[in-house]
Order: C-alpha cells, then structure tokens, then sequence
RNA sequence: GGUGGAGUGGCCGAGAGGCUAGGCAGCGGCCUGCAAAGCCGUCUACACGGGUUCGAAUCCCGUCUUCACCUCCA
C-alpha cells in the first residue's frame, strides 16, 4: 500500500505520487515570529518532521522549506512594546523558535527563509499580478490589493461565498473594490519605522502577509510542487488567498494542502487574549524533551490534542516501557553473543505499521504496533526465545528511530555524564552490588534492602533477574 | 449567519457494519526473600432518540453538546 494522505482542497484521503519521481517539496507556512513559541507551533513543526522523516524511509529525497515570516504587524507592535527594534524583535523570537525544535529534535528545514529576504520575488509577482489583471493600486496610494472577483476560483480550498463573509465595514476606506480583497502590498505608514518600508514600483512600503509564501514557495521549490502544510487555523484566509494569487499568477502550485490540529487547553484554543497559552519554556524541562516529542506527536496529526497536566508523565512512562525492553534486549541478547549478529535494517517495519503510517500518518495506530512489539519481546525474553527476541528488538529499533523516539538514542540521553564518570561510578555501584548479594546469600535482607535503599535514594534503581542484578540511573 | 470538525471506558487516544487497538492508571494472578521490571488475566466504552440490517460505536434521519475558521494566529 502506498501513502494516502488527507488533502485539504479536495477533502478526501488522496494517494501520494511525488510529481518528480524520487522527490518531494514540501512547504510549511512557519511562524510569524512576534512572539515566544508555544506548544501549538511545535506541534505543527513536528507533524512534518514526522512527515518528512517517513517519506524518507520510504527512499525519497525531501526538500522542506520553512519560511519566517520576520515583518508583519504584529512584528511592529510588539517591537514597540519590547523597545526592540523591529528586526531584533523578530531575530531574538526567531532563534527562541530555532532553539524550541533542537530540543525536540525537529530537523532542520532544506532551507529557511526570511520573509525580508525575498520582497524583490514578491514586488515581482505583484506586478505579474496587476498585469494580468487580477490585482489593482489603490488611487493616490501604494496599497496594492489582490481582487477576488477577477479569479473565478476564489474559495476554492474552504467553500467560502462572498456572501457568507461576515461584513469588513472598513474595506470602502481602505480602497478594497471587494470586502474578499486583500493586501498584497502595503503602503508605509508615518508611524512605522522608515526600515520596515521598502521602495516598489507601487510606492514606499511593505509586502502584506500572504504574498510572501507564494513568491517563497515558488522560488524554492518550483510553481508546481507536492505539499503545502500548515496549521489549520491558517487555511481561511491565509491558505485560500495564497492559492487564489499564485493561481491567478498562473502557477500550479501546491499538489497537496495539509492542515495540522491544534493544540488545546482543557478544551479551548491557546490564545493571547484568554492568556492561556502553555509556551515551550513552560513545559520544557532538561529531561523531558522526548516526552514532549512522544506526547505532541502520539495523536493523528489533524485532530486536536488536548493538553492537560499529567499528559507528559503519561508520555514518559510510557516511553520508559520502551527503554526498559531495549536495554533489557541488548544485556540478554549481548549475553548470548546475539546482538552483534542481528541485521538491524532501519526499514524492516512490521506490515502493520507500515500500513498504519501509510493510512494519513496514523502514528497512534503505529504506536500500539510498537508497544505491541514491546510486549511480545518482553515475553520471549521471559521464555527464553532469543532468536525472537532478537527480532522484536530489531523493529522496534526500526519503528523508535523513523519517528525519532529512541530513549537510547544518544541525542535523548541529555547532557549526560562523561565516560569516564560513569565508568567510577559503574565500580562503585558494583562492588555495593556486591556487598548486597553477600548480605542476601546469608539471607540478611535488612542489610541487603538497606543497601538498596540507599543507593535508591541517590538515583540509583537496582533490579534483581535470576542470578544477575542489573542498575541504572532513575528517573 | 456561512464553512469545516468533534462527542469512545478513570485519563489520553485509534478504529469505522460482525474480528483484542494501544498507552497511562486500577484490580487479580505468575515470577521474586521482598521489591523493581516483565508476563498472563481483568473491570469501567462508543452523547441521546429513532431507523436500515441477521448484526451498528461504525450507515441513515433527527436532537443535544462542543471546537475551529470567517479579525492576527501553528
């Protein structure tokens, strides 16, 4: 089975066939950054993460674009209020963001770009627009506006009618000929700073928010290419102007529209003015990134996930069952001299996660393969069966690392310890070890729980197998 | 008002006419000196009311509740 995914504009599970074979572009609106990033934009950074990361399982070559929408109103605003410059305020948040998907291990995008990188791309469509007669200057002024009645097709990717559009009673005054009209270019305004204005053929000014990803888009990945992502909040207006101007501009565009779910809180959107939106810095701890990763990216991506407290010590419990197998299967696989012979190809999923990760990225499906895979090593460790232990070991290897969940991968292992420390502190717990089994042979449990209540206490768990006792640092 | 969704067990979260989702938590058992880990078993489900069907959480009709977008938003 090959990889269905939901497309927005036909509202229907479609089958995925790169246009060029062997390739994939990908464009994802990113964020505007005016402010700190919240759990909401990890989310839809890691929904294409995952995305990405499949589709290259799959043997394609993927190319991401990421934009950074570096000017826009709210950019101003907030410059103002921070006493930042404008260009500071957006680098300062665009770096927070940067940052917020390291620690998850986002992938860096192909390529980044900034929305001020790009105004002559966009100044050029502009005018590729006016002349063909789908965009108009207002009179006496550098505002420029995209007219949705000149494109037949306008509302194309939501079902919107002009009818239905609750009244913008400010659209006469500011020159729109139609309420659906919408800025493409905008001209400068006394009371903004001089270099957040730029000189076009239209007059002094700035570009309006949608145009920038059409020019971006095209000019990275060609008029025509594979998926176009974003949050689904973003598909009216933003989504169905971008298509309505690159359309009109006769580009192809985008094959695919894909919309991520948003995150909530006790059932509500995040949002500025309810103040309740859960920031990455409130959440993100040193220890508790895979967490973060494993819960923002365990629900399909477009439903809404809803986060609670407790949420991320579900996660970390769960993702602890899965380090306990792997490092229980490594020890007793090692111990038969099995573990350097297993072949551990990083595509040999089981069929039913595969199918599960074909079937619109239904990770919460591929999950329960996975933890069922979990199970079943576990029980044939338990019965003795090496050779398939030594299986389930190697898919659930497979599975962890093409969704970059592995709690023994070196990147979740933190910041860690030094060889060197760890190997001190290896002697000192065995030789404790030590002490305690001798203390349990003579069957003097008060000496042998005392022991292990006290390494316990400083973080070290022991667990007792036949004949072996195996320690590791807790949680 | 328009558009697009959602209501599943204590919680999270899949599924989508008959076949165990999975995780977390709970309970019982096995294992263990005791733990821990693990395994086995197990309880609390499909918003409500009708209908179609041999059979519906899944399809149809209606009702209720709820979310998002239509203003900047991932």
């Amino acid at each position: 089975m090959t990889l269905q995914l939901f497309d927005s504009r036909s509202q229907s599970l479609r089958e995925f066939k790169p246009l060029k074979n062997g390739q994939v572009g990908i464009y994802l609106c990113g964020p505007t950054v005016q402010s700190a990033p919240h759990l909401g934009h990890l989310r839809s950074a890691l929904v294409y993460d995952q995305l990405r990361r499949w589709l290259e399982a799959s043997g394609l070559k993927v190319s991401l674009i990421r934009n950074v929408t570096d000017i826009d109103d709210k950019v101003l605003e907030n410059s103002k209020k921070e006493n930042l410059a404008w260009w500071e305020l957006a680098f300062k948040y665009e770096q927070l963001f940067s940052d917020s998907y390291s620690r998850l291990d986002i992938a860096a995008p192909t390529y980044e770009p900034r929305a001020t990188a790009n105004i002559i791309e966009m100044i050029e469509l502009i005018q590729l627009l006016i002349e063909k007669g789908h965009a108009y200057q207002v009179e006496g002024s550098a505002d420029v506006y995209f007219s949705a009645a000149s494109w037949k097709e306008y509302g194309e990717l939501t079902n919107q009618k002009s009818d239905d559009l609750i009244d913008d009673s400010e659209a006469p005054a500011r020159g729109k000929k139609d309420p659906r009209d919408f800025a493409l270019w905008k001209s400068h305004k006394d009371s903004e700073p001089r270099d957040a204005a730029w000189n076009s053929p239209f007059g002094l000014g700035r570009p309006g928010w949608h145009i920038e990803c059409s020019a971006m888009s095209v000019k990275y990945l060609g008029t025509k290419f594979d998926i176009h992502g974003g949050g689904l909040d973003l598909r009216f207006p933003h989504h169905e102007n971008e298509l309505a101007q690159s359309r009109a501009a006769g580009h192809e565009f985008a094959n695919f529209w894909l919309h991520n779910g948003l995150v909530n809180v006790n059932g509500q959107k995040m949002s500025k003015s309810l103040g309740n939106s859960i920031l990455v810095s409130d959440v993100l701890t040193d220890s508790n990134a895979l967490a973060l990763r494993y819960y923002l990216g365990s629900a399909q991506y477009r439903s809404v996930l809803d986060y609670n407290e407790g949420v991320l010590a579900e996660s970390e419990s769960a993702l602890e069952r899965i380090r306990t197998f792997l490092d229980r299967a490594a020890r007793a696989l090692n111990e038969k001299g099995l573990l350097g012979k297993i072949e551990l190809d990083p595509s040999a999923f089981p069929e039913k996660f595969t199918t599960a990760m074909n079937d619109d990225l239904n990770i919460p499906a591929a999950l329960a393969v996975l933890h069922e895979s979990v199970r079943e090593g576990n029980a044939s460790l338990d019965d003795q069966l090496p050779h398939q232990a030594a299986r389930n070991y190697a898919e659930v290897l497979a599975m962890v690392d093409v969704l970059n969940i592995n709690p023994t991968a070196k990147f979740w292992q933190g910041s860690g310890s030094s060889a060197a420390a760890m190997s001190a502190l290896d002697g000192l717990v065995r030789s404790l070890i030590e002490q305690r089994n001798v203390a349990r042979d003579s069957k003097d449990f008060k000496t042998s729980d005392r022991i292990r209540d006290q390494l316990n206490a400083v973080g070290v768990v022991l667990e007792d197998s036949a004949g072996s006792t195996h320690w590791s640092l807790g949680a």
